[in-house]
DNA sequence: GATGAATGAGTGTTCATTCAT
DNA sequence: AATGAATGAACACTCATTCAT
């Protein structure tokens, strides 16, 4: 693809054996194999049909089914970290930052369905593959320090309630913006609505920020914890 | 299960050529197949030799591995259907009824990994097996109802804010206590917390408990959204 | 079925458990299912359920696969023969007696395609199983007794033409009768005409009884073969 | 094959990974196979091994089961047809050229008995294979003009009898050729006489030719059918 | 660098048959 | 006499992978 505008090279006019080319799309080929197919599901020679070159080529590019999955899986997560390094919030109001990051979050895994198809897929078996990679833990997200920070201003200030976590504020953004996404097919099945008509996603979007920011918000003062609020906090049924 | 009811007889008391035992085996053992493997990584040989049967039991009981598969799904979801239909919240409190269903559902992912994973393994091929099951469908939960009678009242006494759908705040419920389990693993490996450590899953239950509560107590009448607020709640990045 | 009309015995009106009764459909089903699919494409299964029996009772009443089929071929034989041993040409004219056997070796294929499968499965395996029948070769075919007899009679008074040996004649009359039924439909699909339609059947009988007719009959004492005819004779191309 | 036509190497003539070659050779394996065993008796283990490659190049070569019996059925009809191309009566006398026609049909048969292995077992299952062939119906016989043009001359030149239609013709021919042949294996044990000994065969195609022969010789103009031969005509049993 | 040919080890499924009651 | 439960051996077909060129 990008072949064709690299520098023409002495013998090499229509550069049919490019190499960087053929490897780019088998990658891109293998990321949507393996996102809706699994590991299991997916064929390897799938991936050399689809991607136009003979089966041999993968083994030659990648070694193996394997290590073509970790490869996927390590391509896939550092789209995710390369947009993250692009937020900044520093000029923004911490409560709103925090909200464009929910934001954020939301629209990355709205647009990448395959990022979430191969979570969910890696935490079936329990991140065996993630575990072998040796690159997705060099590759630190920036976000909980980006979300520190927002929550340290917005505390000081008095715009971010006091005592929450940082990890698990984004556990529960990600939380938000991945169930309904990720199992949308059986959710709609069983309560027979549509979770992916646009409407419902734009409902279910509003009422999610109204919670988080009532959440964030730091309570009144007269309003603090009452005995009630506290005895109803620890009413749950034992799991 | 049977042989308990039987007559006792002097030498021989575990029935060898019992069908009903036999297939409850092979469903138990193929729900453990099928939730850790999922449905292309499962084996039929698996399956059988695991519950000490002949191959050709699994087929001669359930048809074959599609037939198996979605039988084992009917019979998980069953198991939640059975125990939603235990709860009763009409003589609670809206509120903490609402709370309860919460630390139900959480405690029912809890005890019941292979729900999860199953769910997890439908969504990723699009509920395929899901929308060919029969029972399924007919197999209406009673949990929105329940959540729309505790709305109802909790509006109508003041104890609970207006403007929350069932089934937006049913899958709301359902992200917050599914997700953080569901994707423990790679959650776990990216930010290198325990995320299954009982004392990060307690932590976490008790923020998101705030973060529900809140959202379901209606604000004090001085405290009802201002033009600043409003604005905060339109500040998303784009999708 | 032909149980109903049984003499009644003193403790059994309704014959639920009537053995000759269950072994007779089992074998009349058996005959059909080896008729349609051949011996290895027929299943066991297949006959004991269509006979609405458990597959025990086909090895109970006829010990196996082999036995079964071997079964089947001798009923199957012994109806022809059974209805062989019905012709009487001792009062018709030897060339009319001829000409009635080869309609009826027509009109019992016609009626027992059964039969003409079973013996051309038969032969697609050297007649194996055929072999091993005990009962076949007892079952002497009359057949070449009365052909022999009425070809004599035919010399005798001048009436049918001197040198046709009674298996010769009987083998052409058989493949006469059997081949363009027995090869319909790979003919049909081949010439593109529907040599099962009445009308094509009936043209093709009428055109091999002319045949046959002018075979047996006598050449005038002229027209004996000339040299010209002999050489036509022996003009053909080496195998 | 293509072998022969290689640059010969000191120590390796014999190339062992030729496609086309392998691709032959698992035919011809096939077609054996499938002759013998027929449809569902033949096994596909048994093409891998008799061609000495794996079992998983008959899939790549033929894409299943029957697929390879399609082909199977395709190539040997297709050496029928080469056949039957090269045949050329233009020179010879009508009558004269039909009975070459039956020598090379009796002849082809005879040197190909896997054809009639094949065409038997497709009538067994209605030609269910033969439809869904896309080049047999494609393959159109040149035979049929042929006898059309032969009987034309035939009738014109008094040589042959009117009223000889070329498909019930070609049918009798092939009928006579064929049964006995197909046939011959269950015939003699029944008559306990060996069909396939030459003499037998020998005298069986002699009695043939005599019967066809008088069948298209026209009668003499005083020999024309009489009242007595038109009554024995109709003289046969009711089917 | 690139490719078609080839393969061992499964993988779901089916078959005829026997065991225990 | 009759039956449901159970099985070993095949069988068609597939998969990831390597060999030879």
């Amino acid at each position: 693809m990008a072949a064709a505008t690299s520098v023409p090279k002495p013998a090499a006019k229509a550069p049919k054996r490019d190499a960087t080319a053929t490897r780019a799309r088998l990658l891109k080929v293998a990321v949507a194999e393996f996102a809706t197919k699994g590991y299991s599901g997916a064929r390897m020679d799938a991936v050399a049909s689809r991607a136009k070159v003979n089966i041999r080529m993968v083994y030659h590019y990648f070694g193996g089914k394997e290590a073509l999955y970790i490869e996927v899986l390590e391509h896939t997560l550092a789209k995710l970290r390369t947009d993250e390094l692009k937020l900044d919030f520093s000029a923004v109001m911490p409560i709103d930052g925090i909200m464009q990051l929910f934001d954020f979050i939301d629209g990355h895994f709205a647009a990448h369905p395959e990022l979430m198809k191969l979570l969910s897929s890696e935490n079936l078996n329990k991140a065996r593959f993630m575990q072998k990679s040796i690159l997705i833990p060099a590759m630190a997200t920036p976000v909980l320090k980006l979300l520190q920070n927002l929550l340290q201003r917005g505390v000081a200030d008095g715009a971010i309630a006091r005592g929450i976590a940082p990890l698990h504020l984004y556990v529960t953004l990600v939380s938000l913006a991945y169930f309904h996404k990720s199992n949308a097919h059986t959710l709609s099945r069983i309560f027979e609505t549509d979770l992916l008509a646009l409407a419902w996603q734009a409902d279910h979007k509003a009422q999610t920020r109204r919670m988080l920011l009532q959440f964030l918000t730091p309570p009144p003062a007269h309003a603090r914890p009452t005995p009630r609020a506290k005895q109803t906090l620890a009413a749950g049924v034992p799991a």
